[in-house]
DNA sequence: TAGAAATTGTAACATTTGTTACAATTTCAA
DNA sequence: TTGAAATTGTAACAAATGTTACAATTTCTA
């Protein structure tokens, strides 16, 4: 088979491709394939084994009760499925897991990957690394919720993605899914990005965004 | 040195005092001592070492834009700090940390930590699983934000304590702590749970809580 | 037990967000 | 290029929550 996707995954990061294949001809797995759109897991459902995205990508979303789709995240190849959940009390997906385009998934079951990570010590660290990235996203995400206005949910994106760059940034994401990620009405968010415009906080056009005043922007991070 | 509040660690689940002491006597490691309201760590320190709390408790805290301090959270012996953030690729204190009362913590270097992990595969699976429980609680913690009203919060909460006994729950939490785990403002808590008694769904009686209309109590999660 | 402190109940009004509906605009694909 | 589909802008009104203030009640403590 084919173990050049490996390379660029996260667990086996510093490996080389010799390493790698010398390993997993060593570890019983399967490959599974996923129609774009099927389900991949079910919330609730019992995490058995390690699952890597070789191709495609797949998406995390929550339902609440009222039937409102919340997605959480994408895992693009070469990314790993639920890998904080593999092991800890409960073991079972914390979403719905679907299949966004044509996907492999490589499993190894939970057994075989704990040896594997007795076994070498780099791949050790890089699982230790992935889950503990996994706490740590869901912290920041955590403090994002608790963000209480729409406006200072947008404050917070805004600041984050434009530390990087400069005052100009690209959000490539429709109001659609914006509101979806937020948790909340999509007019809501057009409401709420209109009226920062009005204030001469922001300049927004076509999915591209300018900060024209900075500190009022991160006020609204505050109340 | 005397081994035994690691007996109930987590961390060395499964293992019995003479082996937790074989083991420990072959890994290098400190004690550090800290009075009461003593700082123990600053959020954005870089995190170098597992740090168990052998005796006393320490305190998460947060400081908010607006200088305003939240307690995180609690970390009574025989806990460990900042478990998941020793690897990772932040290792940085996600908040201050401080000793509410006369504190002991034994600390581990990360890479003495590291043999130790793959010296010893219970270790290892019960590190991988606390800090798998870890992401486990922050998921929980999402999900509970997710509930848009207060009312479909308290419904969330009461049905949880409600099912592991009889219709009849007492919520030992004030008003007040009960507006902040929610994230919302006191008054509004009282409103809800009064609408709520005012309705015929709930019973409320100095703190103890009789589910009245189980169904239209779940409908509230609902929308 | 008496007074202080904490907790709870309640009200009026302001603010934020949701809901629904529709028009304007942009993007995409045949 | 043109029509369909998706995205965005906007408005009116409803619902939920916040804010502030104060009284009533309960719990703690000297």
């Amino acid at each position: 088979m084919d173990f050049f996707p490996l390379l660029q995954a996260p667990l086996f990061r510093g490996l080389t491709s010799s390493e790698i294949e010398k390993l997993m001809t060593s570890v019983p797995k399967k490959i599974r394939k996923f129609k774009a759109g099927s389900q991949v897991a079910l919330a609730g459902e019992p995490v058995t084994s390690l699952m890597i995205v070789l191709s495609g990508t797949v998406s995390g979303e929550m339902v609440d009760y009222s039937g409102r789709v919340i997605k959480i995240e994408d895992i693009p190849s070469p990314g790993s499925l639920a890998p904080a959940f593999i092991f800890g009390s409960s073991n079972r997906f914390p979403v719905n897991v679907i299949a966004v385009a044509e996907t492999e998934l490589m499993v190894i079951d939970k057994r075989d990957f704990l040896s594997l990570l007795a076994k070498n010590e780099k791949i050790l660290v890089n699982f230790l690394n992935m889950i503990s990235d996994r706490s740590q996203f869901l912290s920041e995400k955590i403090k994002f919720l608790n963000f209480k206005t729409i406006k200072g949910k947008l404050a917070q994106l805004i600041l984050q993605k434009a530390s990087k760059d400069k005052d100009s940034l690209i959000l490539d994401m429709t109001q659609n899914s914006l509101a979806d990620f937020f948790g909340v009405a999509r007019p809501s968010v057009a409401r709420a990005l209109g009226e920062m415009e009005e204030e001469g906080i922001l300049d927004v056009k076509a999915g591209r965004i300018k900060i024209l005043d900075r500190k009022r922007l991160a006020e609204y991070m505050s109340h």
